[in-house]
DNA sequence: TAACCGTGGAG
DNA sequence: TCTCCAAGGTT
């Protein structure tokens, strides 16, 4: 891959000019409020985290809020944004965030990387969104940007490579807020216009040096195989916290019988839930942590 | 490292 | 209807 750092000028005056006003972008932004964020956009849609996300910090404005609860009511206003198990991570953050750093958001890679649920990506992101720094943000949007400007394929692979890490690398520009501002306007240009399907190339800031769409936008295998859904382990606890997270008390075993019929899979799946933490056993019956 | 972990909207 | 996909992390 040939090194292009030409676009990165033209991308940063494109986002100026295009970036959607998200509330976790307002000026009154805070660390806490980005990294609520960032949990929540964790395989999720931005128009599914709007509404939760509000409703997250207007109850917990600081982490120290969300920590003195329980966990399961995390899980709870979590509601259906999907992988819970961010909800019980981002509240072990809290708590974690509370105890080691005095309640407040640490500002550097190293220790946000060790709160729970946060990986390369998350700590990179609020490292740069919320405080300035200068990193590698390397999303899924980013992947598919330079993989289609610099690399001509429709589809990054399916685990990030060196290659890519050492291309993004010499994108990032020497400034910390300049870097920061790159690291939103490639996502946001692989959200909104360099899309995985049905890309907007007529809106492309970069279209007249895009070696993807010079070759003429062709087609490279598959880039992932989802598992089915339907049927699966994933949809079957999907069941059982349902009835938990809708319950106002614990429930007994024949609640969960009700939501998920087929007997092997439902204790199986009820056992990784307990596993996990999601679900607690009070006496007889099940709920919430 | 490959597999697992939810949910709902778009095409 | 059904497949694909969405700001990943953990084991």
């Amino acid at each position: 891959m040939a090194k292009r750092p030409e676009v990165v000028p033209d991308i940063l005056d494109w986002y100026a000019e295009s970036a959607r006003d998200l509330p976790w972008r307002a000026a009154d932004r805070t660390p806490w409020g980005v990294l609520v964020s960032e949990f929540m956009l964790q395989q999720t849609p931005v128009s599914r985290v709007l509404r939760p996300w509000s409703a997250w910090l207007e109850r917990w404005p600081a982490p120290a809020a969300l920590a003195a609860e329980p966990a399961g009511e995390a899980i709870r206003a979590w509601g259906r944004l999907g992988y819970p198990r961010r909800a019980l991570r981002l509240h072990a953050a809290a708590v974690a965030i509370t105890e080691r750093h005095g309640g407040e958001v640490p500002d550097d890679h190293e220790a946000l990387l060790a709160l729970p649920g946060v990986g390369a990506y998350t700590a990179a992101a609020v490292a740069s969104f919320a405080f300035g720094r200068r990193h590698v943000v390397l999303d899924t949007n980013v992947r598919r940007v330079l993989g289609r400007v610099i690399g001509a394929t429709a589809y990054p692979p399916n685990h990030q490579t060196a290659t890519e890490r050492d291309l993004a690398e010499q994108l990032v520009p020497a400034d910390p807020a300049r870097a920061a501002r790159w690291a939103a306007a490639s996502m946001e240009l692989g959200a909104i216009v360099c899309t995985a399907r049905n890309p907007a190339c007529g809106r492309c800031p970069v279209a007249d040096r895009c070696a993807w769409l010079a070759a003429g936008r062709p087609d490279n295998a598959p880039p992932r195989r989802g598992q089915s859904y339907a049927g699966t382990d994933r949809q079957c606890r999907g069941a059982l916290l349902a009835v938990l997270r809708d319950a106002d008390e614990p429930v007994v075993g024949e609640r969960l019988d009700l939501a998920w019929p087929a007997a092997v899979q439902r204790e199986r799946a009820l056992a990784g839930l307990l596993a996990d933490g999601l679900v607690v056993r009070v006496g007889e019956r099940y709920a919430l942590p």
